[in-house]
DNA sequence: CGTTTCCATGGAATCGTTTCCAAGGCGACC
DNA sequence: GGTCGCCTTGGAAACGATTCCATGGAAACG
């Protein structure tokens, strides 16, 4: 019944024109007082509330941006997610928020419907490689990245300092007396994969650790390959002393298999994970982390996509990693 | 520039009406094959995305709907927005997800904005009590509540067997000999909170344990209150020997709490959460929890959504609870 | 007092679709 | 062979807003 008040109910009853109405709404000021104060009135009784569909059909501005994340139940795309929405609200803007659930064919969908929806601009945490749908994507819609990239792509983006990470988390494990450090990286194929491998890689060798190709695995950035990983790394011949996982979901799978190997954590293994969630702290022990702001990151990936929407041409950011030392690599070590 | 290519547009280069056009594309059967084909060969040639809002102005259909949850970092809340979304996908439904973060005025907000997008219905995992807002809204759009619900309102719902729940987990602990059991409830002003709060009372007294009202206390269903409540109850003069939290973010908290003291956990006291988080198994000790198919209300919730948006009057549904038992309350019990 | 300027207003066009209506064409049936 | 009916089609109205344009009246200026 409500939802039926139109624009023209509220002008008959303010007696004005639609014409008049609408101005007094979006405060044009050309207006006189009477006639804003009985529009008001009238709206007020009636409850009427306008259809964003059609306002937007004229004016060409949806107030509406899309944000397409690979995973909400990965606590950190939900802290991303809840920080972009925050940001968007603070500017009256509604964020459709889609769940590409790691898949490049959802997300597909996904993109296409925003397309159809005419939302006023995207955020994306891209899945894969470049897609020919991505790239036709950006020629025809304010774009941003956000944790991820693609290569080739000039959009502006929102990243974490990976090789700052992953240094600190090396240095600490070296300073710690470590010199076989096993790695659990994400798939090459997704940007934060390779960036956080390739800094590794020249971490290890800068602190002069051993080099050994055998400490280095990947996962798919999902917990069950963390434990997989841990697995193979401590059955090879000479395990590593300590486990760097590049993502939380594989810390925790991490810490399971090490758990069922009977070793303990912050003595026989160190353990120190890229990505800091909430209840990290009261695992046991509470797990050391490379801690980066990951609502902060979408927030700005929101205030970025907001520029690019009013034709300025942001730079891309990259926001500080800050290492967090906790007990699963604070503790005496057992030597062995 | 991709995105104004307009219906007409297409029917140009096919050689056809605008009309015409636009029944090709909506499947309408009164359509020629040749017609078919040349409107088809003309929007693959344009690259044409039919604009959602024109359609959904005509048609009165947006094929949008609104889910309004309480927190997208709580993981239950995330799994539920999951399994909705990927139902209403099923269905060619866009879901718009929206925070209302704990927090009444962003929960009117948003459903505001819900409003004036004109989404087709609305799930909403109610905050606090009832408002005229949310009064208005059940008379105006479908309407299905998830999880929570308000009283005095006819809307289809869907929620866990609380009751069910609770009394597991309490019958598991009287199993174990325990005869203090310590309770962290929610917020009153919350069904669920309601509902588990009067579940425990009710159980305890059935199962012939202490009913010490001193042994009940509440949080607000986030992490930090759950610590406080759990300090509250082991600080007593004669504390309980088992802990049984109402959610899992107030059960994260307790651990902490738990740990802080020095108290192994399985041991000198058990704990038991309400709602299962996949890594809870991967916590030391693994927890006890009594696990609801989060996802699985998701999904229900947006299947009787759509069927109130197609005029049925679905019933609501309650879904069952097991009670999974881990180490947090598996272990041989110490005796004080 | 006449003319110009400005402000508020009403009416109409417009956005991109869907859907209704009228009509043309063609086959079928009597 | 004529009429009936079905199938397909084009054209136009409608959805609910914004915005352009023209107009009337009041204020200001000479």
């Amino acid at each position: 019944m409500d939802s039926t008040v139109t624009i023209k109910d509220v002008a008959a009853l303010a007696g004005v024109s639609v014409g008049t109405t609408s101005r007094v709404l979006s405060g044009n000021p050309s207006t006189s007082p009477a006639a804003r104060e009985r529009v008001h009135a009238a709206v007020a009784e009636l409850g009427y509330r306008p259809d964003a569909r059609a306002r937007s059909l004229r004016s060409a501005r949806s107030q509406t941006v899309g944000l397409l994340i690979s995973d909400v139940r990965n606590p950190f795309f939900a802290d991303v997610a809840h920080g972009a929405e925050q940001a968007a609200l603070r500017s009256s803007y509604v964020t459709l928020l889609a769940n590409a659930n790691e898949d490049p064919k959802q997300q597909d969908t996904y993109l296409e419907s925003f397309l159809t929806q005419r939302v006023d601009g995207i955020i994306i945490a891209p899945q894969g490689e470049e897609s020919a749908h991505l790239r036709t994507l950006a020629t025809t819609v304010p774009l941003v990245f956000v944790d991820r990239t693609v290569d080739g792509f000039e959009v502006p983006s929102v990243t974490s300092d990976n090789a700052l990470g992953i240094d600190q988390a090396v240095a600490h494990l070296a300073d710690r007396g470590h010199t076989r450090i096993g790695y659990i990286g994400g798939p090459r194929s997704i940007s934060t994969g390779r960036a956080r491998h390739d800094a590794f890689v020249r971490s290890v060798a800068r602190h002069g650790l051993d080099t050994d190709p055998g400490l280095i695995t990947s996962g798919d950035f999902r917990s069950a390959s963390g434990a997989v990983a841990a697995e193979r790394l401590l059955s090879g011949g000479q395990p590593p002393t300590a486990l760097l996982a590049a993502d939380s979901p594989m810390a925790v799978g991490a810490l399971g298999a090490l758990r069922r190997r009977g070793l303990r954590i912050g003595s026989d293994v160190d353990l120190v994970a890229f990505d800091d969630i909430e209840w990290f702290s009261e695992l046991d022990p509470p797990l050391t982390v490379v801690s980066h702001d990951a609502q902060a990151m979408g927030s700005t990936a929101m205030r970025l996509l907001l520029d690019v929407i009013e034709g300025r041409t942001p730079e891309s950011v990259v926001l500080p990693t800050r290492l967090v030392v906790r007990e699963s690599s604070g503790g005496a070590r057992r030597q062995a």
